[in-house]
DNA sequence: CTCGGTTGTTCAATGGTGCTGCACATTTCC
DNA sequence: GGAAATGTGCAGCACCATTGAACAACCGAG
């Protein structure tokens, strides 16, 4: 019987905590653990045990699986930051060009953009030369597409998926409480705005593609 | 912070091993420790560390999320047939006509189109007057894009990100195997295929659009 | 029926480690 | 300068995962 060596959980912990802007404390606050041991953890000197495991899963809003994924660590450049709020993903990563090799983008590959509002964007993918983009789309609780409060507008179509978390969409005058399964849609030059009231963040598969 | 119920994984544990027609103490042999171990851990008097959690389920074939998720089995919706193989979703859904009321879509609403191939789309959401379509993509055990085997071929570009089980994607010459997390961008005039080779269904969101 | 072979369960005992609390070296911001 | 973040290292304790043996129940063979 080979040892099985475990799958390197920890740095996959980190990751996606990173990838969610969140601090070492603060998971360890939600999860209702000490920081240290979330260290430990991510550092893999410590192995979780199973309880500890769901928590943080359910915490970071990810499948358990993810953790175990094949997903080959993958050197995730350590996250191309942009300060600032951005108004359209297409303006945020016209300065980063694709670097993708082939057509499939994993978890570890994603360029990742983190906006001050409690919001990231990671690009699922891109095509050279369309005014689209497919993006994977974290609110955290409390973030909002606009730190302002004010509600956006731009040219093109919006089409969203929420997989995970709740979120609540300003679409005009109306409101829409959006849960893990529901889908929307709609002109983007309606006014919106999204926003993240639960206590875990809400993730969601976005498509935004501008008809200039 | 709410105590957070862990999933009864033990009784999945059971449950599966039981499917093997695998004794206690076989499990308990071919994981690498004691038989009683096993049985406490069904019973729910134990909870396993992460490894032997892992080694549990490498040795009963199985995925550790399986252990995690809600029972989920079917639970497909009863399924608005449409038999026949179809080529395009925008051919497919187009003597339908859009009968969505509010741009959110929730899955209960959704406009459902079953494939004879083991394959199932559920429209997320339509622009009336767009060549655009936003679908949840359903892969059977089994099941592929095409059941004649051949690769297929269309005009636009297609993008998509696997949110559960596995998915094997034929582009061109080259194959990829998606995971949850992975996402695919192409041009949807390069033949293709997908094909579920696992045993839980692969669940994705897709994203069709012709540019005529 | 009695034996040897299963099956899964339970018990006490122990060794390991998951977890905490604090101190430490950082960096950032006022 | 201090104050408040960030992540890390260490010591120590208590808990619990894990073990091995003894347990009751079943089955087929002799």
């Amino acid at each position: 019987m080979s040892p099985l060596t475990v799958p390197p959980v920890g740095a996959r912990i980190r990751q996606t905590r990173l990838a969610r802007g969140m601090s070492l404390r603060a998971l360890a606050r939600e999860v209702g653990v000490s920081a240290s041991l979330i260290s430990q953890i991510e550092t893999g000197k410590s192995q979780p045990s199973v309880s500890t495991l769901y928590a943080i899963t359910t915490a970071l809003g990810i499948s358990v699986e993810s953790l175990f994924d094949a997903g080959e660590a993958a050197a995730l450049p350590p996250v191309t930051a942009a300060p600032g709020t951005v108004l359209h993903a297409l303006a945020a990563f016209a300065a980063d060009p694709g670097r993708r090799i082939g057509p499939l983008v994993t978890p570890g590959e994603r360029e990742v953009l983190e906006l001050d509002s409690g919001v990231v964007w990671e690009r699922l993918g891109h095509v050279p030369g369309t005014d689209v983009d497919f993006l994977q789309v974290t609110y955290r609780p409390g973030g909002a597409s606009s730190s302002s409060g004010g509600l956006m507008r731009h040219t093109g179509t919006e089409y969203g998926c929420l997989t995970s978390g709740e979120l609540i969409l300003t679409l005009g005058f109306d409101e829409y409480t959006m849960r893990p399964g529901d889908a929307v849609c709609f002109e983007s030059t309606t006014p919106h705005r999204y926003r993240n009231d639960g206590d875990v963040p809400a993730v969601g598969v976005w498509f935004v593609f501008s008809d200039t």
